[in-house]
DNA sequence: TATCTAATTAGATAATTATCTAAATAAAGA
DNA sequence: TCTTTATTTAGATAATTATCTAATTAGATA
């Protein structure tokens, strides 16, 4: 019942309109308790009250300045939520059906694609120029960094050099194909679904 | 009012385990009201109470056949709600911060893309590499299909020969990047926001 | 230290809602 | 028409929760 509770606690928290309300209003620029209490004619209570819900499914970050805290919409979990959802229920019916298996098909390229592009000494060749082709590699790469680490800038490309000297443009990469998070100066490797597969948990 | 109600009604729907184990349920195929309450453990009258809360936001549909109603997931909506939710808070704060005022770099940088990579005769020359720029691209293209009808898979082809003979690629980034949503055989434009800006509503 | 401002916590209230049982409909089949 | 099966509606209850006021804590400044 793991990510049951993440799923219906994420959804409860965009399920009361003064915290959506919350959040358009943080999409525009990080705001004090005391601005989005007087914007939303609430009691600075009730914005703590909402702020730590948002807070919880990691929605909101805050940050101090002399006796305030500003709070700032995370789109990073937002999006990632909303992604996740995208693909929850995506099942069988996945890309183009063909007559064979999905799932073996793209075990099968997942594999040629690996040998072409890695050298048996485990760096990467180069980056392969097709989509599908390139996201293989990057989510190979991507699973051996730790999840749930943080890594500094300089740690991810040292990372990076263990598998090809241009890192900046495979950080890059990382990035854009949102296998690789970064918040201030700090990365972590995106879990690769936030919600897994439910087949034990129905 | 309008949009921050449909938004909070899509979430609330989701906001209860039950539901959501519902849909779980469903995403293997259609099951009558019967078979939830003992899948479920609960009474019928509960199931009953939950179809009518995922009904009033499309999540389920429902078919009768004899006297048993078969209900299955509408993963149309379902998707559209999730792709919604990715895109509400794109705003202004989007790649790197800048110091002049984001809209009008964007503006500058979707005219320059736009004038780089189609032809006077309104031809795409090539997809952009830059993740950025392919997005501005698809985007311009996307919105030259009628948003809320329904394509065969042979008319999205024609659709996108007119710019370029390489449909096969470009619909694909399509889907990628979410511009486009396949269901079955029929693809359909993706809304550009499914509940769209809050200018008016904040 | 005393004071000011902003945020949080505690406690109370009112509204919402998930669930049940029991009664009512609806459709099929005898 | 009577019975059976599936769903819905009505009504009750218990749990959750959004909001407030009042009191407290935290940090900054005089």
């Amino acid at each position: 019942m793991m990510q049951l509770d993440k799923i219906v606690g994420y959804h409860k928290a965009l399920a009361d309109p003064t915290r959506v309300r919350i959040l358009i209003l943080l999409a525009d620029g990080e705001l004090t308790g005391q601005a989005l209490a007087e914007k939303l004619c609430l009691s600075p209570a009730t914005v703590t009250h909402h702020a730590a819900k948002l807070r919880a499914v990691s929605l909101i970050n805050e940050r101090r300045d002399k006796n305030a805290i500003f709070f700032s919409l995370n789109m990073y979990f937002l999006k990632q939520y909303a992604g996740a959802m995208q693909r929850l229920f995506d099942r069988p019916t996945d890309e183009l059906k063909e007559n064979e298996p999905m799932d073996e098909k793209n075990e099968r390229l997942k594999q040629s694609v690996l040998r072409n592009f890695i050298t048996s000494e485990g760096r990467l060749k180069h980056i392969p120029a097709q989509l599908k082709k390139k996201r293989i590699v990057l989510e190979y790469l991507a699973e051996q960094l730790e999840p749930g680490r943080s890594y500094k800038e300089k740690e991810i490309n040292e990372f990076i050099q263990q598998f090809h000297p241009d890192f900046a443009t495979i950080r890059r990469e990382f990035i854009m194909h949102a296998y690789l998070f970064r918040e201030q100066e700090i990365y972590e490797r995106n879990p690769r679904d936030m919600w897994e597969k439910w087949e034990t948990l129905t």
